[in-house]
DNA sequence: CGACGATTTGAATAGGATCAATGGGAGTGG
DNA sequence: CCACTCCCATTGATCCTATTCAAATCGTCG
Protein backbone atom coordinates (compact mmCIF):
# COMPACT_ATOMS: atom_id res chain seq x y z
CA UNK A 1 0.00 0.00 0.00
CA UNK A 2 1.49 3.29 -1.36
CA UNK A 3 1.22 6.19 1.68
CA UNK A 4 -0.40 8.35 -0.89
CA UNK A 5 -3.08 6.62 -1.11
CA UNK A 6 -4.01 6.59 1.62
CA UNK A 7 -6.24 9.49 2.18
CA UNK A 8 -8.06 8.81 -0.84
CA UNK A 9 -9.05 5.45 1.15
CA UNK A 10 -9.84 6.77 4.19
CA UNK A 11 -12.07 8.75 2.78
CA UNK A 12 -14.49 5.75 1.45
CA UNK A 13 -17.88 5.29 3.15
CA UNK A 14 -17.34 2.04 4.69
CA UNK A 15 -14.24 3.65 6.91
CA UNK A 16 -16.21 6.32 7.68
CA UNK A 17 -15.95 7.02 11.12
CA UNK A 18 -13.83 4.24 12.40
CA UNK A 19 -10.74 4.53 14.84
CA UNK A 20 -7.46 5.54 13.60
CA UNK A 21 -6.52 2.39 15.09
CA UNK A 22 -8.92 0.27 13.02
CA UNK A 23 -7.76 1.79 9.82
CA UNK A 24 -3.93 1.87 10.35
CA UNK A 25 -5.08 -2.42 11.35
CA UNK A 26 -7.02 -2.42 8.04
CA UNK A 27 -4.28 -1.40 5.84
CA UNK A 28 -1.75 -2.56 7.16
CA UNK A 29 -1.48 -6.06 5.49
CA UNK A 30 -3.93 -4.40 2.24
CA UNK A 31 -2.83 -3.88 -1.43
CA UNK A 32 -4.22 -1.08 -3.55
CA UNK A 33 -3.67 -2.73 -6.71
CA UNK A 34 -4.25 -1.69 -10.80
CA UNK A 35 -5.47 -4.28 -12.49
CA UNK A 36 -5.77 -4.51 -16.67
CA UNK A 37 -8.93 -5.23 -18.33
CA UNK A 38 -10.48 -9.33 -18.18
CA UNK A 39 -8.40 -10.20 -15.24
CA UNK A 40 -9.77 -12.41 -13.12
CA UNK A 41 -9.73 -11.84 -9.17
CA UNK A 42 -11.58 -14.52 -7.74
CA UNK A 43 -12.90 -17.53 -8.47
CA UNK A 44 -16.19 -19.31 -6.99
CA UNK A 45 -15.03 -22.02 -4.99
CA UNK A 46 -11.87 -20.90 -3.42
CA UNK A 47 -11.78 -19.24 0.36
CA UNK A 48 -12.33 -15.66 1.02
CA UNK A 49 -9.21 -14.64 2.16
CA UNK A 50 -9.60 -10.90 1.11
CA UNK A 51 -12.14 -8.52 0.78
CA UNK A 52 -12.30 -6.53 -2.45
CA UNK A 53 -13.54 -2.83 -2.77
CA UNK A 54 -13.39 -1.40 -6.17
CA UNK A 55 -11.94 2.03 -6.05
CA UNK A 56 -11.96 2.53 -10.11
CA UNK A 57 -13.03 0.91 -13.13
CA UNK A 58 -15.54 -1.61 -12.98
CA UNK A 59 -16.14 -5.34 -12.23
CA UNK A 60 -18.10 -8.25 -13.30
CA UNK A 61 -19.15 -10.56 -10.83
CA UNK A 62 -20.02 -13.73 -12.84
CA UNK A 63 -20.78 -17.66 -12.00
CA UNK A 64 -20.77 -20.77 -13.81
CA UNK A 65 -21.91 -24.04 -12.87
CA UNK A 66 -22.45 -26.96 -15.80
CA UNK A 67 -20.60 -25.76 -18.65
CA UNK A 68 -23.20 -22.61 -18.35
CA UNK A 69 -21.74 -19.16 -17.58
CA UNK A 70 -24.06 -15.89 -15.95
CA UNK A 71 -23.04 -12.44 -15.37
CA UNK A 72 -24.34 -12.05 -11.86
CA UNK A 73 -23.70 -8.21 -11.28
CA UNK A 74 -21.49 -5.41 -12.36
CA UNK A 75 -19.62 -3.70 -9.40
CA UNK A 76 -19.00 -0.18 -9.51
CA UNK A 77 -17.11 2.45 -7.44
CA UNK A 78 -16.96 2.34 -4.16
CA UNK A 79 -18.58 -0.74 -3.37
CA UNK A 80 -17.18 -4.23 -2.10
CA UNK A 81 -18.10 -7.25 -3.12
CA UNK A 82 -17.83 -10.60 -1.31
CA UNK A 83 -18.73 -9.08 1.87
CA UNK A 84 -20.93 -12.13 2.96
CA UNK A 85 -18.02 -14.82 2.11
CA UNK A 86 -15.80 -13.08 4.27
CA UNK A 87 -17.79 -12.68 7.08
CA UNK A 88 -18.76 -16.09 7.02
CA UNK A 89 -15.39 -17.37 6.71
CA UNK A 90 -16.77 -19.49 3.56
CA UNK A 91 -15.93 -19.77 -0.16
CA UNK A 92 -16.63 -17.57 -2.53
CA UNK A 93 -19.75 -17.69 -4.42
CA UNK A 94 -19.08 -15.75 -7.59
CA UNK A 95 -16.00 -15.15 -10.08
CA UNK A 96 -14.77 -11.87 -10.62
CA UNK A 97 -13.27 -10.55 -13.58
CA UNK A 98 -12.33 -6.70 -14.50
CA UNK A 99 -14.32 -5.45 -17.01
CA UNK A 100 -12.03 -2.52 -17.55
CA UNK A 101 -8.68 -1.02 -16.15
CA UNK A 102 -9.27 -1.30 -12.00
CA UNK A 103 -7.80 -0.25 -9.27
CA UNK A 104 -8.84 -2.65 -6.08
CA UNK A 105 -8.48 -2.40 -3.04
CA UNK A 106 -8.00 -6.05 -0.86
CA UNK A 107 -8.22 -6.22 2.97
CA UNK A 108 -7.23 -9.29 4.41
CA UNK A 109 -10.14 -11.60 5.65
CA UNK A 110 -8.89 -11.50 9.34
CA UNK A 111 -8.44 -8.22 9.53
CA UNK A 112 -11.85 -7.31 8.73
CA UNK A 113 -13.39 -9.79 10.78
CA UNK A 114 -11.30 -8.55 14.08
CA UNK A 115 -11.78 -5.37 13.27
CA UNK A 116 -15.59 -5.99 13.05
CA UNK A 117 -15.26 -7.48 16.56
CA UNK A 118 -13.47 -4.35 17.59
CA UNK A 119 -14.61 -1.35 16.11
CA UNK A 120 -18.71 -0.60 16.26
CA UNK A 121 -18.76 2.35 13.22
CA UNK A 122 -16.76 -0.13 11.16
CA UNK A 123 -19.43 -3.34 12.12
CA UNK A 124 -22.28 -0.56 11.41
CA UNK A 125 -20.26 0.67 7.62
CA UNK A 126 -20.09 -3.32 7.09
CA UNK A 127 -23.68 -4.21 8.00
CA UNK A 128 -24.80 -1.11 6.07
CA UNK A 129 -22.86 -2.49 2.96
CA UNK A 130 -24.23 -5.40 3.33
CA UNK A 131 -27.75 -5.02 3.65
CA UNK A 132 -27.39 -2.74 0.19
CA UNK A 133 -25.90 -5.43 -1.50
CA UNK A 134 -28.37 -8.09 -0.14
CA UNK A 135 -31.33 -5.60 -1.54
CA UNK A 136 -29.99 -5.46 -4.76
CA UNK A 137 -30.06 -9.32 -5.13
CA UNK A 138 -33.41 -9.72 -4.09
CA UNK A 139 -34.16 -6.69 -6.66
CA UNK A 140 -32.37 -8.79 -9.29
CA UNK A 141 -34.19 -11.58 -8.28
CA UNK A 142 -37.65 -9.97 -8.64
CA UNK A 143 -36.31 -8.51 -11.55
CA UNK A 144 -35.70 -11.85 -13.63
CA UNK A 145 -38.85 -13.77 -12.11
CA UNK A 146 -41.81 -11.08 -12.29
CA UNK A 147 -40.33 -9.59 -15.98
CA UNK A 148 -40.18 -10.54 -19.56
CA UNK A 149 -36.93 -9.88 -21.35
CA UNK A 150 -37.93 -7.40 -23.00
CA UNK A 151 -39.32 -5.45 -19.99
CA UNK A 152 -35.95 -6.02 -17.95
CA UNK A 153 -34.28 -4.29 -20.87
CA UNK A 154 -36.65 -1.52 -20.81
CA UNK A 155 -36.32 -1.02 -17.51
CA UNK A 156 -32.71 -0.87 -17.54
CA UNK A 157 -32.63 1.79 -20.27
CA UNK A 158 -34.44 3.58 -18.15
CA UNK A 159 -32.27 3.40 -14.82
CA UNK A 160 -29.07 4.34 -17.24
CA UNK A 161 -31.12 6.97 -18.39
CA UNK A 162 -31.71 7.87 -15.11
CA UNK A 163 -27.96 7.44 -13.96
CA UNK A 164 -26.61 9.61 -17.12
CA UNK A 165 -29.36 11.99 -16.62
CA UNK A 166 -29.65 12.36 -20.56
CA UNK A 167 -31.82 10.89 -23.10
CA UNK A 168 -28.78 10.06 -24.86
CA UNK A 169 -27.37 6.82 -22.97
CA UNK A 170 -24.03 5.32 -23.44
CA UNK A 171 -23.68 1.34 -22.64
CA UNK A 172 -21.65 0.97 -19.89
CA UNK A 173 -20.30 -2.67 -21.10
CA UNK A 174 -20.47 -4.53 -23.74
CA UNK A 175 -24.19 -6.27 -24.90
CA UNK A 176 -22.62 -9.72 -24.49
CA UNK A 177 -22.74 -8.68 -21.17
CA UNK A 178 -25.72 -6.69 -21.11
CA UNK A 179 -27.49 -9.26 -22.34
CA UNK A 180 -26.38 -12.10 -19.69
CA UNK A 181 -26.44 -9.66 -16.90
CA UNK A 182 -30.12 -9.37 -18.08
CA UNK A 183 -30.78 -13.09 -18.35
CA UNK A 184 -30.98 -13.73 -21.87
CA UNK A 185 -28.38 -14.42 -24.92
CA UNK A 186 -27.12 -11.97 -27.05
CA UNK A 187 -29.01 -12.50 -30.12
CA UNK A 188 -32.32 -11.90 -27.96
CA UNK A 189 -30.84 -8.99 -26.65
CA UNK A 190 -30.50 -7.35 -30.14
CA UNK A 191 -34.24 -8.65 -30.94
CA UNK A 192 -35.49 -6.92 -27.74
CA UNK A 193 -34.01 -3.84 -28.86
CA UNK A 194 -35.73 -4.07 -32.09
CA UNK A 195 -38.75 -4.88 -30.33
CA UNK A 196 -38.11 -1.61 -28.02
CA UNK A 197 -38.05 0.53 -31.53
CA UNK A 198 -41.62 1.51 -31.70
CA UNK A 199 -41.22 2.99 -28.32
CA UNK A 200 -38.86 5.39 -29.12
CA UNK A 201 -35.28 3.43 -28.55
CA UNK A 202 -32.97 3.91 -31.37
CA UNK A 203 -29.60 1.77 -31.01
CA UNK A 204 -26.27 2.27 -32.51
CA UNK A 205 -23.45 0.48 -31.52
CA UNK A 206 -23.42 1.47 -27.85
CA UNK A 207 -25.00 4.53 -28.08
CA UNK A 208 -28.70 4.48 -27.24
CA UNK A 209 -31.38 7.70 -27.89
CA UNK A 210 -34.57 7.57 -26.71
CA UNK A 211 -37.13 10.43 -28.28
CA UNK A 212 -40.20 9.15 -26.55
CA UNK A 213 -39.26 8.39 -22.91
CA UNK A 214 -43.17 8.83 -21.54
CA UNK A 215 -44.11 5.73 -23.67
CA UNK A 216 -41.12 3.35 -22.98
CA UNK A 217 -41.68 4.24 -19.31
CA UNK A 218 -45.28 3.66 -19.82
CA UNK A 219 -44.30 -0.07 -21.30
CA UNK A 220 -41.73 -0.66 -19.16
CA UNK A 221 -43.52 0.06 -16.00
CA UNK A 222 -41.08 0.27 -13.99
CA UNK A 223 -40.85 -0.40 -9.94
CA UNK A 224 -39.34 1.15 -7.11
CA UNK A 225 -38.81 -2.12 -5.26
CA UNK A 226 -37.12 -3.64 -8.01
CA UNK A 227 -35.14 -0.36 -9.84
CA UNK A 228 -34.58 2.49 -7.31
CA UNK A 229 -31.23 1.99 -5.98
CA UNK A 230 -31.49 3.84 -3.31
CA UNK A 231 -34.96 2.09 -1.90
CA UNK B 1 -45.04 -11.46 25.71
CA UNK B 2 -45.48 -13.72 27.90
CA UNK B 3 -42.66 -14.66 30.65
CA UNK B 4 -43.37 -18.25 29.90
CA UNK B 5 -41.68 -17.78 26.11
CA UNK B 6 -38.81 -16.06 27.15
CA UNK B 7 -36.41 -18.98 27.89
CA UNK B 8 -36.90 -21.07 24.79
CA UNK B 9 -36.37 -17.21 22.77
CA UNK B 10 -33.49 -17.14 24.52
CA UNK B 11 -32.16 -20.31 23.05
CA UNK B 12 -32.06 -18.82 19.71
CA UNK B 13 -29.07 -18.77 17.72
CA UNK B 14 -29.50 -15.06 17.19
CA UNK B 15 -29.39 -14.13 20.88
CA UNK B 16 -26.62 -16.37 22.00
CA UNK B 17 -23.78 -14.62 23.58
CA UNK B 18 -25.76 -11.35 23.73
CA UNK B 19 -26.26 -9.67 27.83
CA UNK B 20 -29.29 -9.83 29.78
CA UNK B 21 -29.36 -6.42 29.38
CA UNK B 22 -29.72 -6.18 25.46
CA UNK B 23 -32.05 -9.78 26.08
CA UNK B 24 -34.44 -7.55 27.91
CA UNK B 25 -34.06 -4.47 25.97
CA UNK B 26 -34.57 -6.55 22.74
CA UNK B 27 -37.49 -8.76 24.38
CA UNK B 28 -39.13 -5.40 26.11
CA UNK B 29 -41.27 -4.44 22.95
CA UNK B 30 -41.65 -7.41 21.49
CA UNK B 31 -44.25 -10.03 20.54
CA UNK B 32 -44.31 -13.46 20.33
CA UNK B 33 -47.71 -14.80 18.40
CA UNK B 34 -49.02 -17.24 16.53
CA UNK B 35 -50.64 -16.64 13.17
CA UNK B 36 -53.28 -18.94 11.61
CA UNK B 37 -52.07 -20.19 8.02
CA UNK B 38 -52.25 -17.87 4.72
CA UNK B 39 -51.96 -14.41 7.30
CA UNK B 40 -50.65 -11.63 5.52
CA UNK B 41 -47.03 -10.40 7.96
CA UNK B 42 -45.79 -7.78 6.15
CA UNK B 43 -46.69 -5.99 2.84
CA UNK B 44 -43.72 -5.08 0.05
CA UNK B 45 -43.75 -1.45 0.02
CA UNK B 46 -44.03 -0.88 3.97
CA UNK B 47 -41.98 0.99 6.17
CA UNK B 48 -40.07 -2.24 8.33
CA UNK B 49 -41.33 -1.78 11.60
CA UNK B 50 -40.65 -4.85 13.25
CA UNK B 51 -37.80 -7.30 12.72
CA UNK B 52 -39.64 -11.02 12.45
CA UNK B 53 -38.37 -14.67 13.56
CA UNK B 54 -39.87 -17.19 12.67
CA UNK B 55 -40.13 -19.72 15.98
CA UNK B 56 -42.18 -22.33 14.52
CA UNK B 57 -44.31 -22.59 11.85
CA UNK B 58 -42.88 -21.63 7.74
CA UNK B 59 -43.23 -18.80 6.48
CA UNK B 60 -43.61 -17.46 2.81
CA UNK B 61 -41.39 -14.78 1.05
CA UNK B 62 -43.59 -13.58 -2.20
CA UNK B 63 -42.88 -10.58 -4.34
CA UNK B 64 -45.93 -8.71 -6.78
CA UNK B 65 -45.12 -6.44 -9.56
CA UNK B 66 -47.49 -5.37 -12.52
CA UNK B 67 -49.96 -7.65 -11.69
CA UNK B 68 -47.37 -10.98 -11.26
CA UNK B 69 -46.58 -12.68 -8.46
CA UNK B 70 -43.36 -15.38 -7.42
CA UNK B 71 -42.55 -16.95 -4.39
CA UNK B 72 -39.02 -15.91 -2.96
CA UNK B 73 -38.71 -18.26 -0.34
CA UNK B 74 -39.81 -20.00 2.30
CA UNK B 75 -38.74 -19.41 5.65
CA UNK B 76 -38.28 -22.25 8.41
CA UNK B 77 -37.33 -21.68 12.24
CA UNK B 78 -35.64 -20.55 12.98
CA UNK B 79 -34.58 -18.05 10.52
CA UNK B 80 -34.87 -14.21 10.81
CA UNK B 81 -36.77 -12.74 7.19
CA UNK B 82 -36.40 -8.76 5.81
CA UNK B 83 -32.97 -8.29 7.97
CA UNK B 84 -31.97 -5.79 5.73
CA UNK B 85 -34.83 -3.87 5.67
CA UNK B 86 -34.21 -3.11 9.31
CA UNK B 87 -30.87 -2.14 9.56
CA UNK B 88 -31.32 0.32 6.65
CA UNK B 89 -34.03 1.64 8.11
CA UNK B 90 -35.75 1.05 4.71
CA UNK B 91 -38.99 -0.56 3.30
CA UNK B 92 -39.55 -4.16 2.81
CA UNK B 93 -38.73 -5.74 -0.77
CA UNK B 94 -41.12 -8.57 -0.06
CA UNK B 95 -44.33 -9.60 1.29
CA UNK B 96 -44.53 -12.32 3.84
CA UNK B 97 -47.26 -14.45 4.72
CA UNK B 98 -48.32 -17.51 7.15
CA UNK B 99 -48.12 -21.23 5.03
CA UNK B 100 -49.13 -22.98 8.00
CA UNK B 101 -50.02 -21.93 11.43
CA UNK B 102 -46.82 -20.40 12.92
CA UNK B 103 -45.30 -18.63 16.01
CA UNK B 104 -43.75 -15.45 14.51
CA UNK B 105 -41.18 -13.25 16.98
CA UNK B 106 -41.69 -10.03 16.37
CA UNK B 107 -38.95 -7.06 17.71
CA UNK B 108 -39.31 -3.52 16.91
CA UNK B 109 -37.08 -2.18 14.51
CA UNK B 110 -35.53 0.62 16.80
CA UNK B 111 -34.70 -1.62 19.29
CA UNK B 112 -32.74 -4.39 16.82
CA UNK B 113 -31.30 -1.19 15.63
CA UNK B 114 -29.86 0.27 19.25
CA UNK B 115 -28.98 -3.35 20.32
CA UNK B 116 -27.05 -3.61 17.24
CA UNK B 117 -24.78 -0.54 18.37
CA UNK B 118 -24.45 -1.25 21.86
CA UNK B 119 -23.79 -5.23 22.29
CA UNK B 120 -20.92 -6.74 20.21
CA UNK B 121 -22.12 -10.41 20.32
CA UNK B 122 -25.31 -9.05 18.68
CA UNK B 123 -24.05 -7.13 16.05
CA UNK B 124 -22.05 -10.40 14.95
CA UNK B 125 -25.17 -12.58 15.37
CA UNK B 126 -27.05 -10.55 12.77
CA UNK B 127 -24.29 -10.36 10.38
CA UNK B 128 -24.09 -13.70 10.00
CA UNK B 129 -27.37 -14.07 9.44
CA UNK B 130 -27.44 -11.58 6.94
CA UNK B 131 -24.65 -13.36 5.28
CA UNK B 132 -26.28 -16.58 5.25
CA UNK B 133 -28.89 -14.56 4.03
CA UNK B 134 -27.39 -12.71 0.83
CA UNK B 135 -25.63 -16.53 0.43
CA UNK B 136 -29.04 -17.88 -0.10
CA UNK B 137 -30.56 -15.22 -2.30
CA UNK B 138 -27.19 -15.60 -4.66
CA UNK B 139 -27.76 -19.78 -4.69
CA UNK B 140 -31.30 -18.91 -5.92
CA UNK B 141 -30.46 -16.16 -8.41
CA UNK B 142 -27.75 -19.30 -9.81
CA UNK B 143 -30.05 -21.80 -9.70
CA UNK B 144 -32.85 -19.92 -11.78
CA UNK B 145 -29.82 -18.35 -14.47
CA UNK B 146 -27.83 -21.64 -14.62
CA UNK B 147 -30.51 -24.32 -14.59
CA UNK B 148 -33.61 -25.22 -16.58
CA UNK B 149 -36.68 -25.62 -14.96
CA UNK B 150 -36.18 -29.39 -15.17
CA UNK B 151 -33.15 -29.61 -13.46
CA UNK B 152 -33.86 -27.28 -10.71
CA UNK B 153 -36.80 -29.61 -10.16
CA UNK B 154 -34.27 -32.69 -9.83
CA UNK B 155 -31.95 -30.64 -7.58
CA UNK B 156 -34.38 -29.20 -5.52
CA UNK B 157 -36.08 -33.27 -5.22
CA UNK B 158 -32.51 -34.07 -4.42
CA UNK B 159 -31.52 -31.64 -1.13
CA UNK B 160 -35.55 -32.46 0.51
CA UNK B 161 -34.03 -36.10 0.16
CA UNK B 162 -30.70 -34.76 2.06
CA UNK B 163 -33.06 -33.28 4.48
CA UNK B 164 -35.82 -35.74 5.38
CA UNK B 165 -33.01 -38.66 4.99
CA UNK B 166 -35.01 -40.43 3.20
CA UNK B 167 -35.96 -41.54 -0.16
CA UNK B 168 -39.56 -41.54 0.91
CA UNK B 169 -40.15 -37.89 0.50
CA UNK B 170 -42.78 -35.16 1.22
CA UNK B 171 -43.29 -32.45 -0.10
CA UNK B 172 -43.41 -29.44 2.78
CA UNK B 173 -45.94 -27.59 1.10
CA UNK B 174 -48.49 -26.89 -2.03
CA UNK B 175 -47.08 -28.18 -5.24
CA UNK B 176 -48.33 -24.37 -6.54
CA UNK B 177 -45.85 -22.50 -4.31
CA UNK B 178 -43.15 -24.79 -5.19
CA UNK B 179 -43.81 -24.43 -9.04
CA UNK B 180 -43.60 -20.12 -8.35
CA UNK B 181 -40.79 -21.01 -6.11
CA UNK B 182 -38.87 -22.86 -9.08
CA UNK B 183 -39.96 -20.33 -11.19
CA UNK B 184 -42.63 -22.12 -13.30
CA UNK B 185 -46.00 -22.38 -13.55
CA UNK B 186 -47.81 -25.50 -12.17
CA UNK B 187 -48.45 -27.01 -14.92
CA UNK B 188 -44.98 -27.07 -15.77
CA UNK B 189 -43.89 -28.59 -12.68
CA UNK B 190 -46.24 -31.28 -13.52
CA UNK B 191 -44.40 -31.88 -16.44
CA UNK B 192 -41.15 -31.71 -15.04
CA UNK B 193 -41.92 -34.24 -12.76
CA UNK B 194 -43.06 -36.61 -15.62
CA UNK B 195 -39.85 -35.46 -17.35
CA UNK B 196 -37.94 -37.00 -13.96
CA UNK B 197 -39.90 -40.18 -14.12
CA UNK B 198 -37.08 -42.30 -16.12
CA UNK B 199 -34.54 -41.34 -13.44
CA UNK B 200 -36.72 -42.84 -10.74
CA UNK B 201 -39.31 -40.59 -9.37
CA UNK B 202 -42.69 -41.42 -8.69
CA UNK B 203 -45.26 -38.63 -7.47
CA UNK B 204 -48.20 -39.49 -5.38
CA UNK B 205 -50.07 -36.66 -4.10
CA UNK B 206 -47.49 -35.11 -2.39
CA UNK B 207 -45.49 -38.14 -1.57
CA UNK B 208 -42.06 -38.41 -4.16
CA UNK B 209 -40.60 -42.02 -4.21
CA UNK B 210 -36.91 -42.10 -5.54
CA UNK B 211 -36.59 -45.37 -7.12
CA UNK B 212 -32.57 -44.12 -9.05
CA UNK B 213 -30.78 -41.71 -6.69
CA UNK B 214 -27.83 -42.29 -9.15
CA UNK B 215 -29.08 -41.25 -12.09
CA UNK B 216 -31.19 -38.31 -10.69
CA UNK B 217 -28.08 -36.79 -8.59
CA UNK B 218 -26.23 -37.55 -12.57
CA UNK B 219 -29.08 -35.51 -14.50
CA UNK B 220 -28.93 -33.01 -11.91
CA UNK B 221 -25.83 -32.52 -11.59
CA UNK B 222 -26.08 -30.98 -8.14
CA UNK B 223 -23.45 -28.11 -6.88
CA UNK B 224 -22.16 -27.11 -3.73
CA UNK B 225 -21.96 -23.80 -4.90
CA UNK B 226 -25.73 -23.73 -5.50
CA UNK B 227 -27.27 -26.60 -3.62
CA UNK B 228 -25.76 -26.97 -0.36
CA UNK B 229 -27.46 -24.91 2.44
CA UNK B 230 -24.21 -24.78 4.26
CA UNK B 231 -21.69 -23.31 2.31
C1' DC C 1 -74.02 -33.03 -1.26
C1' DG C 2 -72.03 -29.10 -3.50
C1' DA C 3 -68.51 -25.66 -4.07
C1' DC C 4 -64.03 -24.54 -4.40
C1' DG C 5 -59.30 -24.86 -5.20
C1' DA C 6 -55.38 -27.83 -6.39
C1' DT C 7 -53.58 -30.81 -9.78
C1' DT C 8 -53.11 -32.93 -14.11
C1' DT C 9 -53.48 -33.40 -19.09
C1' DG C 10 -54.07 -31.81 -23.85
C1' DA C 11 -53.70 -28.42 -27.46
C1' DA C 12 -52.21 -24.16 -29.18
C1' DT C 13 -49.15 -20.29 -28.71
C1' DA C 14 -45.44 -17.42 -27.42
C1' DG C 15 -40.99 -16.52 -25.84
C1' DG C 16 -36.25 -17.71 -25.93
C1' DA C 17 -32.42 -20.50 -27.34
C1' DT C 18 -29.63 -22.50 -30.81
C1' DC C 19 -27.50 -22.82 -35.24
C1' DA C 20 -25.76 -20.65 -39.22
C1' DA C 21 -24.29 -16.88 -41.90
C1' DT C 22 -22.93 -12.17 -42.49
C1' DG C 23 -21.35 -7.57 -41.52
C1' DG C 24 -18.39 -4.47 -38.84
C1' DG C 25 -14.70 -2.71 -35.76
C1' DA C 26 -10.67 -3.04 -33.10
C1' DG C 27 -6.32 -4.69 -32.71
C1' DT C 28 -2.12 -7.09 -34.65
C1' DG C 29 1.61 -7.86 -37.46
C1' DG C 30 3.86 -7.26 -41.70
C1' DC D 1 -0.74 1.90 -44.23
C1' DC D 2 -2.90 -2.28 -45.33
C1' DA D 3 -4.17 -7.06 -44.92
C1' DC D 4 -5.58 -10.22 -41.71
C1' DT D 5 -7.78 -12.04 -37.77
C1' DC D 6 -10.75 -12.19 -34.13
C1' DC D 7 -14.64 -11.19 -31.72
C1' DC D 8 -18.84 -8.64 -31.23
C1' DA D 9 -23.17 -7.84 -33.09
C1' DT D 10 -27.06 -8.56 -36.06
C1' DT D 11 -30.32 -11.25 -38.81
C1' DG D 12 -32.78 -15.30 -40.51
C1' DA D 13 -34.38 -19.93 -39.83
C1' DT D 14 -35.47 -23.46 -36.88
C1' DC D 15 -36.07 -25.85 -32.62
C1' DC D 16 -37.21 -26.26 -27.95
C1' DT D 17 -38.96 -24.75 -23.61
C1' DA D 18 -42.39 -22.80 -21.10
C1' DT D 19 -46.82 -20.24 -20.85
C1' DT D 20 -51.54 -19.86 -21.77
C1' DC D 21 -56.07 -21.56 -22.36
C1' DA D 22 -59.33 -25.18 -21.74
C1' DA D 23 -61.11 -29.10 -19.66
C1' DA D 24 -61.27 -33.01 -16.66
C1' DT D 25 -60.25 -35.12 -12.19
C1' DC D 26 -59.53 -35.21 -7.49
C1' DG D 27 -59.75 -34.09 -2.74
C1' DT D 28 -61.12 -31.08 1.00
C1' DC D 29 -64.07 -28.37 3.57
C1' DG D 30 -68.30 -26.38 4.87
Amino acid sequence: MRPDDLPQIRELNIFKGISEESFDELMRASFLQTFPAQMELIEEGEPADFLHVVVEGCVELFAQSNGRESTMAMVYPVSSFILAAIMKDAVYLMSARTNKKSRVLMIPAVSVRHVFDTDPAFSKAMVIELSSCYRGVVKEHKNLKLRTSVERLANRILRYRQKQQNDQITLPYDKKILASNLGMTPENLSRAFNTLKPYGVKVEGNKITLSDVEQLAKFAKPSKLIDDQSV
